[in-house]
DNA sequence: TGATAAAAAGCACGGTCGTGCTATTTTGTT
DNA sequence: AACAAAATAGCACGACCGTGCTTTTTATCA
């Protein structure tokens, strides 16, 4: 691997704990710089303008949700099977994240922003939100879900309950554990679960 | 009313809505002084520090906030009726904010930053679900939900499916009129009902 | 090993930020 | 109408922002 490359991804590793831990907007140049141990010139020159940083930490972000969460179920043959162990990765996607989601943070933050950042938050979303549908559609065709479940309507209220999760575990509503979420999600299941 | 009192509410008007259409952080005492067609210093006398404009522009919110969802269901006796007016009455809130809610995006930026606003906004918070909480509650005493509902979790749950709606309108899995939202809320309050 | 290209640093720029200080204008009261 | 007080404006500050330049150091490969 070119040194360039090497250096590259040591900066991204540390800029996605730092926009994590604040957010993206907030992972200045020259703060990067500093916790790297470079100058702001040298770590600019690696991606050009800040805008490219964002869509950089992002794209590594996805990267290893990916490895966390989506890649480890390809395995397993059950559409169900699969999607309970999808949201247990999530929980752990989370937890190794120090507890927060840069993806759910950014999609606030840049709600309102648009441009390229914007647009790759959208798509990357999209693309997990449909992951989940097609797992919810699997169990259906594969009769591990009722016939007339509507697997759309599933993933908005799965989606809902890891956002609830993480916005009330700061007031107490929630626990560290997800306890509620776990709750609910067991609901979800069983209402969609052919008996 | 004073002069003072008086301009320091259009201030916190124009404020509330540029802060709900970006962010609390962007909104900038340079850009609110020029929305408001007065100097910077002169607006900055009103409050002193950034920190407390920040305040203020959520004491404004929450009052607003009071009056379009809270105070008008005090009339209403049935708790479960109560209920769903306020869920009308909160997505009519959401609606007058132009398509967001401050508390929301506030929330999520501020959970990683410690601070007296931070503190407003989870007192804030925890002060709507509490009163959620409390209306659901009623339901249950007045044996319109079953006996032993968990009356957190189902405002768990409540607050989870607002958050996902507004999440997922913007990825098209949620549309304007938030049917996803509503469908959700029936099919929680059906399950929570005595038959 | 030495030539050449790539990476990193040094430095400076215009801009904006929050916030003080002082001067001026406007308000409220006698 | 005169005067004290309050509200607003003018101006300046140090700090940090993103981003260009030029120079120096480091890596790559014939």
């Amino acid at each position: 691997m070119n040194k360039a490359k090497k250096t590259r991804k040591q900066i991204l590793e540390v800029a996605l704990q730092m926009a994590t831990a604040t957010s993206l907007n907030d992972l200045t140049i020259g703060s990067l710089a500093v916790a790297t141990d470079m100058s702001k010139s040298g770590l600019f020159s690696h991606f050009k303008s800040k805008e490219n940083l964002q869509l950089a930490v992002l794209d590594h972000a996805y990267d290893l949700f990916r490895q966390i969460v989506t890649i480890p179920v390809y395995e397993i043959e059950s559409p169900l099977e699969r999607l309970n162990t999808l949201c247990d990765n999530w929980l752990d996607w989370y937890e190794l994240q120090a507890k927060t989601c840069i993806f759910i943070s950014a999609s606030v933050e840049f709600d309102d922003q648009p441009g390229v950042v914007h647009d790759k938050i959208a798509q990357d979303l999209a693309k997990w939100l449909s992951f989940l549908i097609s797992t919810v559609q699997a169990a259906i065709d594969e009769k591990e879900f009722i016939a007339n479940a509507d697997a759309e309507q599933f993933v908005y209220e799965l989606y809902s309950l890891y956002l609830g999760s993480q916005s009330m575990i700061w007031v107490g509503l929630e626990d560290a554990n997800h306890n509620r979420f776990k709750l609910a999600l067991e609901s979800l299941i069983s209402r969609y679960r052919r008996i």
